[in-house]
DNA sequence: CCGGATCCGGGTTGATACTG
DNA sequence: CAGTATCAACCCGGATCCGG
């Protein structure tokens, strides 16, 4: 990108992070953590493939990305945030925060599971923290996410959960507004959406205030 | 902008106020309140007017600015934040802490006196807060600010000041390491900068922590 | 002077094909 | 898997012009 020239520590930010992609890159690789190019790519639908390439070679160069050649049996190449990468992090919470409200109807758009990640564990919290610890599994599209409650806070990450307490299958619009408390069961379940196990437990995972 | 396309609040807010001078528009407008076109143009030193006139359009738009027609004698369009718009100032403050950190060289890099409005106030406070309040004037090239301490925080704003305290003169980047204490008063004068008034009012303009 | 609109050249981005 | 190469489309910067 051009440098804006000014002598300003906003400006200077956005001379580095400003390009298009460059924050959904850093999206990407806090919510899964060190990644291969493939992923990336199946993070980021829609991006070019020279375009993720000259980004993380000019984030490698700013010192927010790193590259790892993994040794074998991984052998690959795995891209990281640096610690000044993840300095980032407030940024993209600032910027979510923000656009939740932008956030009305999900159109035709993409849509990956571990997108919740922020969301969920800045803006939700266990509503009874005092109780046993619950886990639910979310499947709305691609690969099930995670979601416990730890200390009172929400914890998310891909993957399956052996022993779910319920088990939440739909779009992630209804699952959304499910977990938002803006809908009940009854209202999800005529969405669509599928609820197996303990509604109870959905219940535990609430918007905080 | 061209829509990420992605079901995610991050990229939705990015759809938004990811394009090039975007939030410069916006830390103008927090850091001035309403604004002519032309004293917008004046603090965005590089931009093309039909670029700043395409964004003040799309942030119209998209309910970030608001466009009133003051009424005479002012007789003029003035540019001001909508609430929305001011709902960014988070994303300002995350974005300009993180670029504090490339504030290495001054260069010839543009430069306002004005933009240390949102460092100052976030970062410095009143290191004597027990102490009556002090006023400062700054002259770092174009127009001259005035720093406050009030209730132990620091208020900046645009003008003179009638009775300061202290005033210094110099070089932005010289006036600064003097307030942040990495260079004392001998120094900074060595470099250049005048240092008029109270030495000790200067000290008490410190940053947090 | 104020608040733009128009035009054009160049740089950035997007889509697709291809490769070690 | 991790990219390069190519080319078209679009966005941006700079200059100029224009109606109040």
């Amino acid at each position: 990108m051009r440098s804006y020239g000014q002598y300003c520590s906003l400006a200077r930010a956005l001379d580095v992070i400003g390009d298009r992609w460059t924050l959904l890159i850093v999206r990407e690789l806090a919510a899964r953590g060190p990644s291969r190019y493939t992923d990336l790519r199946h993070g980021l639908p829609g991006i070019a493939t020279n375009m993720l390439a000259d980004r993380l070679r000019e984030m490698e160069e700013n010192d927010i990305v790193r590259r790892e050649e993994a040794p074998p049996p991984i052998a690959t190449t795995l891209f990281s945030l640096t610690e000044r990468g993840e300095e980032l992090t407030p940024v993209l919470f600032a910027l979510g925060r923000w656009g939740v409200a932008l956030m009305d109807e999900r159109g035709d758009d993409e849509w990956r599971g571990y997108w919740l990640k922020y969301p969920l564990e800045q803006l939700f919290a266990d509503a009874a923290p005092g109780e046993p610890p619950v886990t639910l599994e979310l499947r709305t599209g691609d690969g099930p996410v995670v979601v416990e409650t730890v200390d009172g806070a929400v914890r998310v990450h891909s993957g399956s959960a052996e022993q779910p307490d319920a088990v939440l299958t739909g779009d992630p619009e209804d699952v959304i507004e499910l977990l938002k408390g803006s809908i009940d069961v009854r209202a999800a379940r005529r969405r669509g959406v599928q609820v197996e196990g303990d509604a109870k437990a959905v219940a535990r995972v609430r918007p905080r205030i």
